[in-house]
DNA sequence: AGAACTGCTGCATTCAATGCAGCACTGTCG
DNA sequence: CGACAGTGCTGCATTGAATGCAGCAGTTCT
C-alpha cells in the first residue's frame, strides 16, 4: 500500500515535469521529493527520470515503470474488490470510456439498473473519441470502453459487438421523413449537419462518399450529437446518429430513419477491455450486463 | 521496492505459520512483526490472516493477496530485466522447473551455449515431477517448465511442444538388444525396472498395458532415472526413458532402442510458462532458444 | 495446576524521513 | 553583459513513524 504512494508520486513529477512544481502540489518540500526519487531510483537500480536543464522527463525506463505500476495498481484494486465482494459486499468501482451516443439513453439506464442490484457499485462515466478510449484502457483509467468503430484495438479485447446502423435525423416535416428506402444521396443533397473528424459516424460517411458522385457538404460540422440532434429541428437539415443514441418514443418531435444499408455500411459498437488484464469483480458483471442488453438490442432490430 | 518487504514478511509469517516464529526468522521482535501485520491489514481494508489458537493462517484473502503480490514482484523483476536490456546489458536470471529426463544431457548443453552468449545470465534448475513444475509456474518461483505429459495444462501456456517416444535402455548383451521392432510385451516378459508413480513415463506405460494381457510387474521402482539407468546394465533388466533423456554416442555400454509405437504411444514434451505472464527478456530469449532446438531434435528423428 | 505456546498492547527509544536554508547551474530578458 | 527566475541537489537539525521491551490474556498440552 505504501509503495504505491512513491509511484503516486512519481506519477505527480512526470505530470508536472519538474521536481519543485510536484511538490508544490503534493504540499511537501522538493528536497523531501528530490530525496525520494533518488532513494527509489538507487533501489531500483536505474534512473527513470532524465533530468534537464528546465525539470525532468520520464525516460524509457520510466515510462517502462509507469506501465508497471498502473497495472499493479489496478491489480491490487481488482484484489481488494475480489475480497469485499468474497464477504458478499457487492462493492467497488467501475470507470467507463464511451462514445457520446451511450450518454443519454443507454448507459444511464444500464448504471442504473445495475445499482439498482448493488448499491456499493459507484461509476465513473468519460466521454472519449474513439482513439482516446483505447488510450484510457491502456493507461488504466477506464476498466471498460463502450466505443463506436474502435481504430486500433492492438490493446483492446473485445467483449461484445452489435452491428449499428447509421440513422438519419429529422425534423417530422422534414421532405425525406416518409421516403423509403432512404437513400444517402438524397440526405446530402439537401443542407446536413456531419460529427467532427475523430468520429466513427463522420468516418464511415466518408468512406461512403468516396470516389462517388456526391460529397459530403456539410453546413455545419459539430463534436456534439446533441447539439446537432437540436440543429436539424431548427433548419430543416438531416442529422446522422447511431440507433442506439437515439430512442424511438422520445418527447421532441423528432424522426429517426435508417439509411439504406447498401449506401452506407453499418458500423459497429463495441465494448472492450484492456488486453489480457483480469478486470475488478464489479467491471467484469457489469460488463456482462452490457453484453446481454446489446445482444438483446441487436436481436431486436432484426 | 520498499512495499515488497512488507510482503515478503507476510509470506514468511504464512510459511512459518506463527507470527513469534517467522520474527525470530526475520530477526526482528514479534511485536513490530505483528504491528505491521495489523497495520498492513487496515489499510488493505481486510484480514489477511486467520487468528488460530495455535497460530495464524491465511485465509483467502490472504491467499488472493499473495498471489497478487508474486504476480507483481515478478513482473518488477522483468521491468528491471527489460530496464538492464535496454542498456545492452543483457543480464537477469532464468528459472526453470524441469523433469529428469533434461538434467544429465540437454539442459546443461543449452544453458552453457545460452551464457556463452550472455555471461550476465544466471539460471537456476530445479527437479520438478509434472505436478510440480506446474504448481512451480503458478507461484511464480519459475519462469519457465520443461516437463514430460504435464497434467492440468490450466495455468500452462504452452511455448514449444515434442514427441518423445518411449524407449527401452539395456545391456548389450542383453537378448533384445538387436530385436526389431522391439515389441513392449517382449520387454515386460523379462525383468524391468519402471519409474515411479507420478512420472509422465510410467503413466503412459500404465495406459499401454491396461487391459493388456502382459501386466508391469516391475521387480525395481524407483523415482531415479539415473539410478535405473545404472542399474539395468548390472541385472540384465529393461529400463524406460525417452530420447532426450539418453544421449547416442555416451561412453557407457548402454543399448536404447524404440519401442514399437503401435505398442506404447509416444507421450510430448512440453515447453511451457504461466499462462498470460509477460516473461523477463532473459527468460523469454531462453524460451525461444530451447524451442528452435526442440524442434531441430523433432526434425532431426523423422 | 503449571508450563509453553499463541496474539496483542502501553511506553520509551531510535532512526529514517522531512523541512529549512543555501549551493551550483542553465536559460531568459532587458 | 548581468540580474533574475527557474532548475536539481545537499548539509544539518528536527520530527514522527517504526521498533524493542516487558507484560497481559487466552489456549493447549503435560
Amino acid at each position: 500500500m505504501r509503495h504505491l504512494e512513491t509511484f503516486r508520486l512519481i506519477e505527480e513529477v512526470a505530470r508536472a515535469g519538474s521536481i519543485r512544481k510536484a511538490a508544490e502540489d503534493i504540499n511537501i518540500t522538493s528536497s523531501a521529493l528530490n530525496r525520494r526519487i533518488q532513494r527509489f531510483e538507487d533501489e531500483f537500480g536505474s534512473q527513470i527520470f532524465e533530468r534537464l536543464p528546465h525539470g525532468v522527463r520520464l525516460n524509457t525506463a520510466g515510462e517502462l515503470l509507469v506501465q508497471h505500476y498502473r497495472a499493479q495498481r489496478s491489480d491490487l484494486l481488482r484484489v481488494q474488490s475480489q475480497v469485499a465482494d468474497l464477504s458478499g459486499e457487492r462493492r467497488g468501482h467501475v470507470s467507463i470510456a464511451c462514445s457520446q451516443a451511450l450518454l443519454p439513453y443507454f448507459l444511464p439506464k444500464q448504471i442504473a439498473r445495475y445499482r439498482a442490484g448493488h448499491p456499493g457499485v459507484t461509476f465513473s462515466v468519460e466521454v472519449r473519441d474513439r482513439a482516446a478510449a483505447e488510450h484510457d484502457l491502456s493507461t488504466f483509467s477506464s476498466d471498460l470502453a463502450l466505443v463506436f468503430e474502435p481504430i486500433h484495438m492492438v490493446d483492446f479485447e473485445v467483449i461484445a459487438r452489435v452491428p449499428q446502423p447509421i440513422c438519419a435525423m429529422m425534423a417530422p416535416d422534414h421532405p425525406l421523413a416518409a421516403e423509403d428506402p432512404l437513400r444517402l444521396r438524397d440526405c446530402l443533397a439537401g443542407p446536413h449537419v456531419v460529427p467532427s473528424a475523430p468520429y466513427g459516424v463522420r468516418h464511415l460517411l466518408e468512406m461512403a462518399t468516396r470516389g462517388g458522385s456526391m460529397p459530403l457538404s456539410a453546413m455545419v460540422e459539430s463534436s456534439s450529437f446533441e447539439f446537432m440532434r437540436h440543429y436539424v429541428l431548427h433548419e430543416r437539415a438531416i442529422g446522422f446518429q447511431i440507433p442506439i443514441g437515439l430512442m424511438v418514443h422520445q418527447s421532441e418531435p423528432l424522426v429517426v430513419r435508417e439509411i439504406y444499408q447498401r449506401d452506407v455500411p453499418p458500423g459497429a459498437l463495441f465494448l472492450g477491455q484492456l488486453r489480457g488484464r483480469t478486470l475488478p469483480v464489479a467491471s467484469a458483471r457489469f460488463a456482462v450486463q452490457l453484453t446481454a442488453e446489446l445482444l438483446l438490442q441487436a436481436d431486436a432490430r432484426d
